[in-house]
DNA sequence: GCCGTTTTCGGCCCGACTGTTTTCAGTCG
């Protein structure tokens, strides 16, 4: 049989999305859902699938029945699939792309490829603009000035942004609404509230009993480039940044189903309303109701609403579908890390390698955010990019530490560490006489991300077999929205970090967030331990905190598990050197 | 295509906004 490149579970889930939007696109009812389902779980699950269909297992899949099972088996055995490739040969080509455009479902675009032959987005931005479009059955004036204006916005936007850099926009829109008097309740809601890595839009909850006031005033914010639509109960902006932002306003009673509902998943809320289904109730966005009678279950607040469907209340960063329901059921939730829990940072650089202050202002920092202690982490010398640490200067930087915690007493302690470097062949940049002397040793890669998967597991484990290395740093070296993670079979590096006692790092920095979610609950599967670090560069990134916690929640984590909400003295013992 | 605390057949989440419509289809989230 020849041999195919392993497909990784976001590859295989790709293949699955397509063959749902395409049949979504025919017109086929039920089936898109049926493998959106499995896709969705495909991609979620920290299991390599061809394993699991190797070892026959792919049935317990929930959504996996006898015919997915045997395309999954496809995919994974000849790369691709018969059932897709027919699929896109009956539709016109091009139809696909149309529906990317805001305005334009699949009805549309099968219109557009039908009566005018638009075979692109560019044939369809020429049509539009000739004024070709407005005659089609169901189009108009209206409708193609829109599309026009989707398709500048596809161009323009249409990209995720980072968590760390929407955060503080989204709660500065936040703090204007709370402001007003006119409004009672606001919270972020969306992906955001849940603390995904990445964020495709803004959604904000409000409540107030004149919201036509509170659209006025949001509808003109500083910042908004355009109104895209506007109603009493839902207004949604583009800032200039591309950002899309949209507002809902509900009255009071109706703000902890409407929070519920705007905060998702997706997925998470159909979970939430078959349960309602069952009970013969209807769950919306206003109300949790009695089908029969119409009566009003709960609504008010979210809790509410859980406890009703016989669910302990789930915090935001669970509810993606995959298994918080059921641990809800049974009272099994995990005991999340808690924001402000962390008592140290275990990843800091300072101007001594490519940060931009010295090691005492990022102490005094730290000291300012209620930290017991920091970890210097600079790099090692054979990272030239990043002015790294000759062992001499590693030793001069030693000392001034040292002379530093004498100055400043009791009370805050600064750790000496590395951030090192991890070579070719697993090997570390810096001596074990000095590595032993180090408080914290963080070790990271940082070239050949193009090595094969079984050398750069080998690579990495190489490294951790070295006995003064505590902590692989950003274990999978993806940067967010940029860079994909390089090949390596986590699973085998967590088997041998757990029988050693080695740290898996969360790196914290927006950018990175690695491990991810996904990954921290596989790692506290194998029974790991974590630490969290902002890796930054200059004082104020040691905020970046907050979204390592996030990432840490996202992925299951309690307080136990990870080592830097422990005092300096408990820290100490899960060191290695 | 999948699935079962009424079900192995008949269902599959729910509502707002827009634009083109004379009562609603299409799209989105």
């Amino acid at each position: 049989m020849e041999r195919v490149a392993r497909l990784t579970n976001l590859e295989v889930a790709a293949i699955l999305f397509e063959v749902a939007d395409l049949l979504e696109i025919k017109g086929v009812r039920f089936k898109p859902y049926a493998y959106r389902r499995v896709a969705q779980a495909i991609e979620t699950i920290p299991e390599d699938i061809a394993n699991v269909a190797r070892e026959g297992r792919l049935d317990e899949i929930p959504g996996v029945g006898k015919s997915i099972a045997e395309k999954i088996q496809e995919i994974i055995e000849t790369g691709d699939l018969a059932y897709l490739e027919s699929l896109r040969e009956e539709l016109p080509e091009g139809v696909p792309d149309l529906t990317r455009i805001e305005g334009i479902g699949p009805k549309r675009a099968l219109i557009l490829s039908r009566d005018l032959g638009i075979r692109s987005i560019d044939d369809l931005e020429a049509a539009a603009k000739a004024g070709r479009v407005r005659d089609l059955p169901g189009f108009g004036e209206k409708t193609e000035q829109n599309i026009l204006a989707g398709i500048q916005m596809s161009r323009l936007a249409g990209k995720r942004h980072l968590l760390g850099h929407i955060l503080p926009i989204a709660q500065d829109i936040e703090r204007r609404l709370s402001a007003l008097k006119v409004v009672g309740q606001v919270s972020l809601a969306g992906s955001l509230r849940r603390r995904k890595e990445t964020v495709g839009d803004l959604d904000i909850l409000a409540t107030s009993t004149r919201p036509e006031e509170v659209m006025e005033v949001f509808a003109t914010l500083p910042g908004v480039s355009r109104v895209l639509l506007r109603g009493p109960t839902k207004t949604s902006v583009v800032l200039e940044t591309g950002l899309q932002v949209d507002l809902r306003v509900v009255e009071d009673g109706q703000y902890g189903a409407a929070l519920q509902y705007f905060t998702g998943s997706k997925e998470h809320n159909i979970a939430l309303r078959k349960l309602a289904i069952a009970r013969n109730w209807r769950l919306s966005e206003y109300e949790l109701s009695d089908l029969a009678t119409g009566r009003v279950i709960a609504g008010e607040d979210e809790a509410g609403i859980y406890e009703a469907l016989g669910l302990s209340w789930i915090p935001p960063e669970l509810r993606e579908d995959r298994g918080e329901i059921e641990a809800a059921q049974a009272g099994a939730l995990p005991d999340l890390i808690e924001y402000g829990s962390v008592r140290g940072d275990l990843h800091v650089h300072t101007i001594w390698s490519e940060g931009n202050h010295s090691i005492e202002e990022m102490a005094e920092a730290a000291g300012a955010l209620g930290y017991e202690y920091i970890a210097i982490c600079d790099h090692a010398e054979t990272l030239h990019i990043a002015r790294g640490l000759s062992p001499e200067r590693l030793a001069d930087q030693m000392h001034e530490i040292e002379r530093i915690n004498r100055a400043a007493g009791d009370g805050f302690t600064i750790l000496t560490g590395t951030e090192c470097n991890i070579g070719m062949d697993g090997r570390i940049d810096l001596p074990d006489g000095v590595l032993a002397d180090l408080d914290v040793v963080v070790a990271s890669v940082h070239s050949g991300f193009k090595q094969p998967e079984r050398e750069m597991t080998e690579r990495v484990i190489a490294a951790m077999h070295n006995d003064h290395v505590d902590i692989i740093g950003h274990p999978t070296g993806r940067i967010l929205l940029s860079r994909e993670p390089y090949q390596i079979d986590l699973a085998a590096v967590f088997e041998v970090a757990a029988t050693l006692g080695v740290l898996m790092e969360i790196n914290a920095f927006p950018g990175r967030l690695d491990l991810s979610d996904v990954h921290c609950r596989l790692a506290r599967d194998f029974g790991l331990r974590l630490s969290l670090g902002s890796d930054a560069h200059r004082r104020e990134n040691l905020r970046y905190m907050e979204f390592g916690v996030a990432t840490a929640r996202r992925g299951w984590l309690s307080a136990d598990d990870v080592v830097n909400t422990r005092s300096l003295g408990d820290l100490r013992r899960v060191l290695r050197s």
